[in-house]
DNA sequence: ATGCCTGCAAAGCTTTTGCAGATGC
DNA sequence: GCATCTGCAAAAGCTTTGCAGGCAT
Protein backbone atom coordinates (compact mmCIF):
# COMPACT_ATOMS: atom_id res chain seq x y z
CA UNK A 1 0.00 0.00 0.00
CA UNK A 2 1.76 2.85 -0.86
CA UNK A 3 0.05 5.83 1.36
CA UNK A 4 1.92 3.67 4.49
CA UNK A 5 5.42 4.34 2.89
CA UNK A 6 4.61 8.53 2.29
CA UNK A 7 3.37 8.30 5.61
CA UNK A 8 6.45 6.70 7.06
CA UNK A 9 8.27 9.63 4.98
CA UNK A 10 6.59 11.96 7.51
CA UNK A 11 4.64 13.41 4.61
CA UNK A 12 0.70 13.79 4.42
CA UNK A 13 -1.14 11.75 2.13
CA UNK A 14 -2.05 13.26 -0.57
CA UNK A 15 -3.75 12.38 -4.14
CA UNK A 16 -0.54 13.80 -5.83
CA UNK A 17 1.30 12.35 -3.97
CA UNK A 18 -0.62 8.76 -4.23
CA UNK A 19 -0.90 8.93 -7.94
CA UNK A 20 3.08 9.92 -8.58
CA UNK A 21 3.87 6.83 -6.67
CA UNK A 22 1.47 4.73 -8.67
CA UNK A 23 2.34 5.86 -12.01
CA UNK A 24 6.47 5.02 -10.67
CA UNK A 25 4.88 2.07 -9.75
CA UNK A 26 2.73 0.82 -12.87
CA UNK A 27 4.67 2.27 -15.57
CA UNK A 28 5.71 0.89 -18.41
CA UNK A 29 9.34 2.32 -18.04
CA UNK A 30 11.07 2.20 -14.93
CA UNK A 31 12.81 5.73 -15.17
CA UNK A 32 10.92 8.46 -16.09
CA UNK A 33 11.60 11.97 -16.22
CA UNK A 34 9.60 15.10 -14.03
CA UNK A 35 8.49 15.41 -17.30
CA UNK A 36 7.32 11.84 -18.29
CA UNK A 37 5.65 11.90 -14.85
CA UNK A 38 3.44 14.99 -15.45
CA UNK A 39 2.49 13.65 -18.78
CA UNK A 40 1.48 10.31 -17.33
CA UNK A 41 -0.63 12.09 -14.89
CA UNK A 42 -2.07 14.24 -17.27
CA UNK A 43 -3.21 11.64 -19.32
CA UNK A 44 -4.49 9.74 -16.61
CA UNK A 45 -6.93 12.36 -16.24
CA UNK A 46 -5.25 13.94 -13.46
CA UNK A 47 -4.91 17.70 -12.56
CA UNK A 48 -1.73 18.65 -11.59
CA UNK A 49 1.25 21.23 -11.15
CA UNK A 50 5.01 20.39 -12.53
CA UNK A 51 5.72 22.19 -9.64
CA UNK A 52 4.61 19.69 -7.52
CA UNK A 53 5.92 16.82 -9.53
CA UNK A 54 9.61 18.31 -9.10
CA UNK A 55 8.67 18.38 -5.62
CA UNK A 56 7.07 15.40 -4.62
CA UNK A 57 9.94 13.71 -6.71
CA UNK A 58 12.64 15.70 -4.68
CA UNK A 59 10.67 14.64 -1.55
CA UNK A 60 10.52 11.13 -2.37
CA UNK A 61 14.12 10.93 -3.23
CA UNK A 62 15.33 12.45 0.52
CA UNK A 63 12.66 9.63 2.12
CA UNK A 64 14.90 7.08 -0.29
CA UNK A 65 11.26 6.07 -1.96
CA UNK A 66 13.09 6.93 -5.24
CA UNK A 67 16.70 7.32 -6.53
CA UNK A 68 17.30 9.56 -8.96
CA UNK A 69 19.84 9.11 -11.93
CA UNK A 70 21.61 11.69 -14.35
CA UNK A 71 22.09 9.39 -17.27
CA UNK A 72 22.79 12.37 -19.68
CA UNK A 73 23.35 15.82 -18.94
CA UNK A 74 20.60 18.23 -18.63
CA UNK A 75 17.78 16.82 -16.40
CA UNK A 76 17.27 13.58 -14.15
CA UNK A 77 15.54 10.31 -14.35
CA UNK A 78 13.65 8.80 -11.30
CA UNK A 79 12.78 5.12 -10.60
CA UNK A 80 11.17 3.56 -7.51
CA UNK A 81 13.58 2.17 -4.82
CA UNK A 82 12.44 -1.21 -4.95
CA UNK A 83 14.63 -4.34 -4.54
CA UNK A 84 18.60 -4.44 -4.57
CA UNK A 85 20.85 -2.02 -5.53
CA UNK A 86 21.81 -2.20 -9.66
CA UNK A 87 23.79 -0.34 -11.96
CA UNK A 88 22.54 0.65 -15.51
CA UNK A 89 23.24 -0.08 -19.06
CA UNK A 90 22.10 2.80 -21.79
CA UNK A 91 21.67 1.60 -25.55
CA UNK A 92 22.96 4.56 -27.29
CA UNK A 93 21.16 3.74 -29.94
CA UNK A 94 17.78 2.81 -28.85
CA UNK A 95 17.76 4.46 -25.79
CA UNK A 96 17.04 1.34 -23.86
CA UNK A 97 18.04 0.84 -20.16
CA UNK A 98 18.85 -2.55 -18.62
CA UNK A 99 19.69 -2.67 -15.49
CA UNK A 100 22.59 -5.28 -13.93
CA UNK A 101 24.51 -5.84 -10.94
CA UNK A 102 27.64 -7.83 -10.57
CA UNK A 103 28.77 -8.48 -7.09
CA UNK A 104 32.66 -8.42 -8.20
CA UNK A 105 32.65 -4.43 -9.31
CA UNK A 106 30.90 -4.06 -6.20
CA UNK A 107 33.63 -5.45 -4.31
CA UNK A 108 36.82 -3.66 -6.18
CA UNK A 109 34.77 -0.54 -6.08
CA UNK A 110 34.64 -0.89 -2.30
CA UNK A 111 38.67 -2.10 -2.00
CA UNK A 112 39.23 1.04 -3.97
CA UNK A 113 38.05 3.59 -2.36
CA UNK A 114 39.41 2.28 1.01
CA UNK A 115 42.80 2.08 -0.33
CA UNK A 116 43.28 5.67 -0.79
CA UNK A 117 41.60 5.79 2.75
CA UNK A 118 38.07 6.64 1.92
CA UNK A 119 35.05 4.88 2.83
CA UNK A 120 32.67 4.46 -0.24
CA UNK A 121 29.10 5.98 0.09
CA UNK A 122 27.63 5.67 -3.25
CA UNK A 123 28.29 5.09 -7.09
CA UNK A 124 27.29 5.30 -10.37
CA UNK A 125 27.85 3.40 -12.68
CA UNK A 126 26.50 3.52 -16.16
CA UNK A 127 27.70 1.54 -19.47
CA UNK A 128 26.92 3.69 -22.45
CA UNK A 129 26.62 0.16 -25.13
CA UNK A 130 25.68 -0.41 -28.93
CA UNK A 131 23.88 -3.43 -29.88
CA UNK A 132 26.49 -6.30 -30.82
CA UNK A 133 27.55 -5.94 -34.85
CA UNK B 1 52.65 22.61 -28.75
CA UNK B 2 48.86 23.73 -28.40
CA UNK B 3 48.46 25.22 -31.12
CA UNK B 4 48.71 21.36 -33.26
CA UNK B 5 46.20 19.66 -31.41
CA UNK B 6 44.06 21.92 -32.19
CA UNK B 7 44.86 22.59 -35.97
CA UNK B 8 44.65 18.52 -36.08
CA UNK B 9 41.27 19.17 -35.31
CA UNK B 10 40.25 20.76 -38.12
CA UNK B 11 39.82 24.28 -36.12
CA UNK B 12 41.27 27.56 -36.43
CA UNK B 13 44.27 28.46 -34.04
CA UNK B 14 42.62 31.37 -32.40
CA UNK B 15 43.73 33.37 -29.27
CA UNK B 16 40.40 32.22 -27.09
CA UNK B 17 41.40 28.42 -27.92
CA UNK B 18 44.70 28.43 -27.52
CA UNK B 19 44.58 30.29 -24.22
CA UNK B 20 41.44 27.58 -23.63
CA UNK B 21 43.81 24.58 -23.53
CA UNK B 22 46.90 26.42 -21.83
CA UNK B 23 44.37 26.92 -18.75
CA UNK B 24 43.27 23.51 -18.94
CA UNK B 25 46.86 22.16 -19.20
CA UNK B 26 48.07 24.87 -16.18
CA UNK B 27 45.18 25.25 -13.84
CA UNK B 28 46.09 23.10 -10.28
CA UNK B 29 42.65 22.01 -11.26
CA UNK B 30 42.54 19.19 -13.54
CA UNK B 31 38.43 19.63 -13.74
CA UNK B 32 36.89 22.55 -14.17
CA UNK B 33 33.47 23.77 -15.36
CA UNK B 34 33.17 26.16 -18.26
CA UNK B 35 32.91 29.17 -15.69
CA UNK B 36 35.60 27.84 -13.96
CA UNK B 37 37.29 28.46 -16.91
CA UNK B 38 36.00 31.54 -17.92
CA UNK B 39 36.84 33.00 -14.71
CA UNK B 40 40.19 31.71 -15.00
CA UNK B 41 40.13 33.67 -18.51
CA UNK B 42 39.51 36.70 -16.97
CA UNK B 43 42.09 36.52 -14.20
CA UNK B 44 44.65 35.52 -16.67
CA UNK B 45 44.02 39.38 -18.11
CA UNK B 46 41.89 37.77 -21.45
CA UNK B 47 39.01 39.01 -22.57
CA UNK B 48 36.38 36.14 -23.62
CA UNK B 49 32.86 35.71 -23.22
CA UNK B 50 31.37 32.65 -21.59
CA UNK B 51 29.37 31.76 -24.93
CA UNK B 52 32.75 31.31 -26.17
CA UNK B 53 34.70 29.03 -23.35
CA UNK B 54 30.97 26.63 -23.86
CA UNK B 55 31.52 26.61 -27.97
CA UNK B 56 35.21 26.01 -27.70
CA UNK B 57 34.92 23.31 -24.72
CA UNK B 58 32.57 21.59 -26.64
CA UNK B 59 34.20 21.85 -30.59
CA UNK B 60 37.49 20.15 -28.12
CA UNK B 61 34.72 17.62 -26.53
CA UNK B 62 34.00 16.67 -30.28
CA UNK B 63 37.78 16.43 -31.46
CA UNK B 64 38.48 14.07 -28.13
CA UNK B 65 41.25 16.92 -26.82
CA UNK B 66 38.88 16.95 -23.86
CA UNK B 67 36.69 14.99 -21.70
CA UNK B 68 33.24 16.28 -20.75
CA UNK B 69 31.69 14.70 -16.99
CA UNK B 70 29.05 15.56 -14.87
CA UNK B 71 29.85 14.19 -11.60
CA UNK B 72 26.80 16.36 -10.19
CA UNK B 73 23.81 17.15 -12.04
CA UNK B 74 23.56 20.91 -12.80
CA UNK B 75 26.96 21.53 -14.86
CA UNK B 76 29.55 19.73 -16.68
CA UNK B 77 33.34 19.73 -15.61
CA UNK B 78 35.28 19.16 -18.60
CA UNK B 79 38.89 17.27 -18.02
CA UNK B 80 42.01 17.16 -20.42
CA UNK B 81 42.35 14.40 -22.75
CA UNK B 82 45.61 13.56 -21.93
CA UNK B 83 47.28 9.90 -20.42
CA UNK B 84 44.81 7.27 -20.08
CA UNK B 85 41.49 6.50 -19.25
CA UNK B 86 40.61 6.20 -15.71
CA UNK B 87 38.01 6.62 -13.58
CA UNK B 88 37.01 9.05 -10.74
CA UNK B 89 36.09 9.45 -7.10
CA UNK B 90 35.01 12.20 -5.50
CA UNK B 91 34.80 12.73 -1.62
CA UNK B 92 31.50 14.56 -0.53
CA UNK B 93 32.88 16.09 2.07
CA UNK B 94 36.12 18.10 0.49
CA UNK B 95 35.12 17.86 -3.11
CA UNK B 96 38.32 16.06 -3.88
CA UNK B 97 38.67 14.49 -7.35
CA UNK B 98 40.94 11.68 -7.15
CA UNK B 99 41.50 9.39 -10.58
CA UNK B 100 41.80 5.84 -10.61
CA UNK B 101 41.84 2.53 -12.86
CA UNK B 102 40.67 -0.93 -12.35
CA UNK B 103 41.60 -3.55 -14.87
CA UNK B 104 39.39 -5.71 -13.27
CA UNK B 105 36.52 -3.57 -13.33
CA UNK B 106 37.40 -2.40 -16.95
CA UNK B 107 37.59 -6.15 -18.07
CA UNK B 108 34.17 -6.85 -15.87
CA UNK B 109 32.03 -3.75 -17.75
CA UNK B 110 33.42 -5.54 -21.28
CA UNK B 111 31.54 -9.02 -20.29
CA UNK B 112 28.70 -7.39 -18.74
CA UNK B 113 27.61 -5.50 -21.75
CA UNK B 114 28.54 -8.52 -24.22
CA UNK B 115 26.78 -11.08 -22.08
CA UNK B 116 23.74 -8.86 -22.47
CA UNK B 117 24.47 -8.43 -26.37
CA UNK B 118 25.87 -5.10 -26.76
CA UNK B 119 29.45 -3.80 -26.88
CA UNK B 120 30.62 -1.75 -24.38
CA UNK B 121 31.12 1.97 -26.06
CA UNK B 122 31.90 4.04 -22.93
CA UNK B 123 31.34 4.36 -19.54
CA UNK B 124 30.92 6.71 -16.53
CA UNK B 125 31.53 5.49 -13.26
CA UNK B 126 31.80 7.62 -10.16
CA UNK B 127 32.47 6.51 -6.20
CA UNK B 128 31.10 8.71 -4.10
CA UNK B 129 33.35 8.46 -0.77
CA UNK B 130 33.99 9.84 2.83
CA UNK B 131 36.86 9.74 4.57
CA UNK B 132 37.92 6.96 6.50
CA UNK B 133 36.56 7.23 10.20
C1' DA C 1 -8.51 25.19 13.04
C1' DT C 2 -3.87 24.84 11.60
C1' DG C 3 -0.16 23.70 9.18
C1' DC C 4 1.24 21.25 5.38
C1' DC C 5 0.27 21.06 0.09
C1' DT C 6 -0.80 22.54 -4.42
C1' DG C 7 -1.01 25.21 -8.75
C1' DC C 8 0.41 29.03 -11.13
C1' DA C 9 3.58 32.17 -12.62
C1' DA C 10 7.90 34.05 -12.14
C1' DA C 11 12.67 33.48 -11.45
C1' DG C 12 17.23 30.81 -11.53
C1' DC C 13 20.93 28.21 -13.64
C1' DT C 14 23.53 26.24 -16.99
C1' DT C 15 24.00 25.98 -21.75
C1' DT C 16 22.83 27.24 -26.63
C1' DT C 17 21.93 30.26 -30.51
C1' DG C 18 21.46 34.50 -33.74
C1' DC C 19 23.89 38.08 -35.45
C1' DA C 20 27.17 41.69 -36.75
C1' DG C 21 31.72 42.70 -36.47
C1' DA C 22 36.57 40.82 -36.01
C1' DT C 23 40.23 37.63 -37.11
C1' DG C 24 43.12 33.85 -38.97
C1' DC C 25 45.05 31.93 -43.15
C1' DG D 1 39.33 38.10 -49.42
C1' DC D 2 36.60 34.74 -47.36
C1' DA D 3 35.28 31.55 -44.22
C1' DT D 4 35.56 30.86 -39.68
C1' DC D 5 35.35 32.74 -35.11
C1' DT D 6 34.07 35.86 -31.28
C1' DG D 7 31.32 38.66 -28.03
C1' DC D 8 27.07 40.18 -26.75
C1' DA D 9 22.50 39.61 -25.78
C1' DA D 10 18.61 36.95 -26.13
C1' DA D 11 16.57 32.47 -25.78
C1' DA D 12 16.09 27.79 -24.41
C1' DG D 13 15.52 23.83 -21.22
C1' DC D 14 15.24 21.96 -16.78
C1' DT D 15 14.33 22.92 -12.10
C1' DT D 16 13.20 25.83 -8.04
C1' DT D 17 10.69 29.28 -5.48
C1' DG D 18 7.05 32.83 -3.80
C1' DC D 19 2.59 33.24 -2.91
C1' DA D 20 -2.37 32.78 -2.13
C1' DG D 21 -5.74 29.55 -1.77
C1' DG D 22 -6.89 24.37 -0.70
C1' DC D 23 -6.68 20.09 1.74
C1' DA D 24 -5.50 16.47 5.25
C1' DT D 25 -5.86 15.52 10.06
Amino acid sequence: METQDIKKAGLKVTLPRIRILQILENNEKRHMGAEDVYKALLEAGEEAGLATVYRVLTQFESAGLVIRHNFEEGHSVFELAEGEHHDHMVCIETGTIIEFHDEEIERRQKIIAESHGYDLEEHSLVLYVKPKS
